[in-house]
DNA sequence: CCTTGACCCTCACGTTGCGGGAGGCGGGAG
DNA sequence: CTCCCGCCTCCCGCAACGTGAGGGTCAAGG
């Protein structure tokens, strides 16, 4: 079972060059030549090939890959979970990205400005380690975020109009009540407090009272979002946290 | 608000030599200069830069960032939808990869060799399209799958050894009560085709009756693993899959 | 005032993983 | 015997920087 350049690499779907500069680099020489110099690869070097090709794909360098491949205390279940755990591992940095997105649209969302050096803190650095722990430290776990993916993504401009507009209905309204001098766990308050909660549910993922609660923290918590609010009404920041809170507890 | 090569590179997380680049190919160019020909960035340029490293985290190439960023026809929340898209879709990806690569690790499991030509047609072409399908087709959605990767990643060699231990046990009982010429919707038959399902749901996913009978469907139709089972008994195939439905059949 | 050290500048060649072409043999079909 | 396709070996080019070399600059401290 021999095979010229050619057929093998038609049958590994790389092109000619490749399998030459792989012979080149040492990483993958035919196991013979023909009479005229012809590379004749057999069954050994396509499965070689295979594993290149396994390596590459997911991003591997290709001197990495003859380190790995040359290295004999290796066996091929040991490749096939290796590669599973990079592959897990890759899953995981995008959707930390997804989440870094999501975040940014949550904050377009609320008109907030993120000046240069913040939006490098959101979006700019993609620091594995410090973003899992923004993300979880933010929205303790990611259920919710992905579920929201999913949702937005088929959002027109005209959605996203509607539930801005909606947004805005339901904070001239809030500032009201708390103009009308009511306390935050009023049922007027807590009422748009439960308002609000399935606003976000309508448009973005499921909020349950946890999750509301997190959020309204957030919103105390992180000045970025605090003004968005303070800015509808003075005060409303806390008011809102306070009005949540107190509709979780009366609805728990 | 001005800053220095430095200063830029530091806050953005690339090197200067980057920022050098991507004055010269006429990407970034610095608003200006000091009198010494220092380059001087601004505020809006780090804006820029922002939204560069953006498309580059997404593996765009650098000329297209450079048409899609001069492009007067577009605003940053398209931007960001536009970079949702392509997150979920590279997840998507390489969520076929790992269906890939488990698939593989399915057949070892089963010692079934895997001759090259069909290694190349599980592996070596990751084309999307071709994959879904595949993927779809065979396991009707990869939510279990995503399970049992979360899952087979923490097993040693010797969990392996064990599971394959208890699955030629299994193999081994299921033959006799063959043999014992029991029909396959006979309770013996049945009740080991209920164990073969608790062996799944132990060792890899939670395997419902549901999915169970699909990989009874795929043990006939799918001819490296009826051998499997042939080698074991033959006409093993065909009985095992009807002790799979008469199973499922009996507890719904 | 001058030195020191941390910056900045502009060449300019090196790297990875090939793409693509030139110029020249080999080999099976007609 | 001739064709054309496939194979061969150079060899140049590409992106997106890395990595010096060789030299100017700027703010602080002696």
């Amino acid at each position: 079972m021999a095979y010229t350049v050619g057929q093998v690499a038609k049958a590994a779907g790389v092109t000619v060059r490749t399998l030459h500069h792989y012979d080149e680099i040492g990483l993958l020489s035919p196991s013979g030549r023909s009479g005229a110099g012809y590379r004749r690869y057999d069954d050994a070097d396509l499965e070689r090939l295979q594993l290149i090709r396994y390596y590459r794909e997911l991003g591997f360098p290709l001197e990495e890959i003859a380190a790995i491949l040359d290295d004999p205390a290796s066996d091929p279940a040991e490749h096939l979970r290796r590669q599973h755990e990079l592959l897990t591992a890759r899953i995981g940095k995008l959707q930390e990205m997804v989440a870094a997105i999501e975040i940014a649209m949550e904050a377009r969302k609320m008109n907030i400005p993120l000046t240069p050096e913040e939006r490098f803190e959101v979006f700019g650095d993609f620091d594995p380690d410090a973003h899992a722990e923004e993300a979880e430290r933010r929205w303790g776990g990611t259920e919710a975020y992905r579920e929201s993916a999913r949702r937005t993504a088929g959002y027109s401009k005209d959605d996203w109009l509607r539930n801005k507009a909606e947004n805005e209905d339901w904070g001239r309204r809030f500032a009201e009540v708390m103009a009308s001098g009511a306390p935050a766990d009023s049922p007027a308050a807590m009422d748009l407090a439960e308002e609000h909660r399935q606003l976000i549910s309508r448009w973005f993922y499921d909020c349950s009272y946890e999750i509301h609660t997190g959020l309204a923290d957030m919103y105390v918590g992180d000045p970025r979002f605090t003004e968005y609010f303070e800015k509808i009404r003075p005060g409303m920041a806390a008011y809102l946290a306070e009005a949540i809170h107190a509709n979780a507890i009366s609805r728990a």
